[in-house]
DNA sequence: TCCGTAGGTCACATCGCTGTCAAGAGTTCA
DNA sequence: TGAACTCTTGACAGCGATGTGACCTACGGA
């Protein structure tokens, strides 16, 4: 191996020259450097992470903490960690997905080791351990998402208020009046307190109040199973619902199949709205989904950033709320007829889960 | 930060016990190992990998290296990822997933930088630069996948001859004669080397040709738009075929969307079948795909043993390939009618891609 | 009684790099 | 000519572990 010991050696001066230029924090002579850059390239010399971190107490490893086993890992999902592993390898920094349970008793383990310098933390549940659990261990972070308990944490996160107001618009727009929300099921224990769920469900009934709209809600988890289910519980509880805001990727695919499977057409029967989705599985429908696209590029790039930000010690970068972005598939039209004042599916609507 | 040294001071002994009882390189008698057991409980002592990793020149990190630009990450690479750390975290290793780029420029970079002990090389190619690239630097790895020149190299794949043999077998069984195989689009550059398209492809050539099958090969990359334009292609090219095998997972979903806007049934009009697939994407059409399980836990677990058992100087583990296994859902049927002697079609299904 | 052997423990050199402190080389100004 | 600076460069002490070689008991056999 080659060490900055050899290429001193070659280049005539000390090691500590060498990692001056190498860390740009002493001025260096263009002779010197130019002899340094030499010796360098004709040794093939790299330097060794390892002994830089033990030096310098950083290892310029940023870890992605990902849920691996509560979360299943999407399309979404990968565009949050391939854009952050992009922004990260632009200031210097390695990011590297690691699977760590949602309770942090892994994640302890992980930041005792000193393997990494920060952490950007996916999921994030709206009390979470795992934040506990590195304020503890003093290791800096950034989350994707939102604890209710804000303060002085570096955060970015979907707008659920400005997507879910834009989603509800976009349908009323179009004459629909009877909505349902499907849901995230809140009362899977895993999930009872997962930020995306509550917040989308919070923000849907607040606007859908303002606009005068009964709520109707369904929870539903991620999956396409239960997006079918979800579908025909819907049909039969509530049969005046024109449109359908589905929260979960998956979900939504099954509420497709569900709906067709029941006879109806999309959209001629039924208006189908997907919050948060990526075009690749927007695509997988036919005909292909109306969605909001999840901010997933900018939000894994606007995270990671903020995580840099606070390992370099600049100023930290104000929290962003990121909405996601309506991109009109084939799924909704106008209702098929005015809405005729049926007063019992009202009163039935008011009944679901408010 | 508590350092061996504080360890060692408090327990009365040297910081050479303390390793030795950590690394159980030596003995170390009950009453010592209780001494120093219960001086790092007190301390909360962790052990920093970092400075371990420099002395031992082993860092316990292995990466996964994916190729994030080129391969879009679905569901099946998230199987291989979760098996693999889980596998990975039994023999203390950590597992992590690296982005680089396939044509090994990354992944010299990353390698140079010591922060690794091996790598698991995610989605080869028959001829994989990255494998010239790992050998040059000496670093153990794993292959899941297998590349054209095997000679000494540690791998497990996918078995495609068995997996295209039982699923071919499966659609004979139940009366098909004319069958496609929608395959990988191996004229695109980016993947004219990749072998799971390749061998797949070789195998149902063999496969059909053996059981005496018209052969119909479609090229056809993994989106669910290019699945749709392939399913129209072939009833149009190939309106004899009775039953379709799709290698791709995503180009499966499309296909099936392409059939049902063409006014076909599945399985009645056409039966379905996809290779390589996980359940979770079987459930997303309606009704639910017949597939071949994409083996990717039992992968995901070999390869990573494998590697470990070459960074522990063990003796190799043989290569394994782990054919996918059916999971029947409800795409294949019987043929409608028994397969008139159609030479046409059997002339047009003769001059695809062969 | 003496020696060989094995079990336990310790001191210390090392891993490859960082960063502090001090010293040498020019420059400028009085 | 020398004082006062500014630039560059070098020596060296860590960073927190590992692991080699030496040493120091015991114990058993000859």
């Amino acid at each position: 191996m080659v060490t900055m010991r050899d290429v001193a050696q070659r280049a005539g001066v000390s090691i500590a020259t060498v990692s001056f230029l190498l860390n740009d924090t002493k001025p260096v002579t263009a002779a010197t450097r130019a002899r340094i850059e030499q010796a360098m390239v004709e040794l093939g010399y790299r330097r060794n992470m390892v002994a830089r971190a033990l030096a310098s107490r950083r290892t310029h490893i940023i870890a992605m903490a990902y849920p691996a086993l509560e979360h299943k890992f999407g399309m979404s999902t990968a565009e949050f960690f391939t854009s952050a592993a992009e922004a990260a390898r632009k200031e210097d920094y390695h990011l590297v997905l690691w699977p760590v349970g949602n309770d942090g008793v892994e994640l302890r383990e992980l930041l005792g080791q000193g393997l990494v310098d920060g952490v950007v933390l996916m999921e994030v549940q709206l009390d979470d351990p795992r934040v506990d659990v590195l304020q503890q261990a003093g290791t800096p972070f950034a989350l994707i998402g939102r604890t209710t308990e804000l303060e002085g944490l570096s955060h970015v996160d979907i707008d659920f208020d400005t997507t879910v107001e834009d989603a509800v618009k976009h349908l009323y727009d179009h004459g629909h009046r009877e909505m349902a929300l499907i849901s995230g099921d809140l009362d899977d224990p895993r999930f009872h307190d997962y930020g995306p769920w509550v917040r989308t469900e919070d923000a849907y009934r607040r606007v859908a109040a303002s606009y005068g709209l009964p709520v109707v809600v369904l929870p539903c988890s991620d999956t396409t199973q239960a997006g079918k289910l979800a579908a025909e519980r819907l049909l039969a509880e509530h049969p005046e619902t024109t449109a359908m805001l589905v929260l979960n990727e998956y979900a939504a695919l099954g509420v497709v199949s569900g709906l067709r499977r029941s006879g109806r057409d999309i959209p001629a029967d039924m208006s189908v709205l997907s919050l948060l989705m990526v075009p690749e599985t927007a695509a997988m429908t036919d005909p292909e989904l109306t969605m909001m696209r999840t901010p997933g590029p900018e939000l894994g790039q606007l995270g990671t950033e903020a995580l840099i930000r606070e390992l370099e010690g600049a100023d930290p970068l104000p929290p962003q709320l990121v909405p996601a972005k309506l991109f009109p598939g084939a799924t909704v039209t106008a209702p098929k007829a005015p809405q005729p004042k049926a007063s019992a599916g009202r009163r039935a609507a008011r009944k679901a889960r408010s």
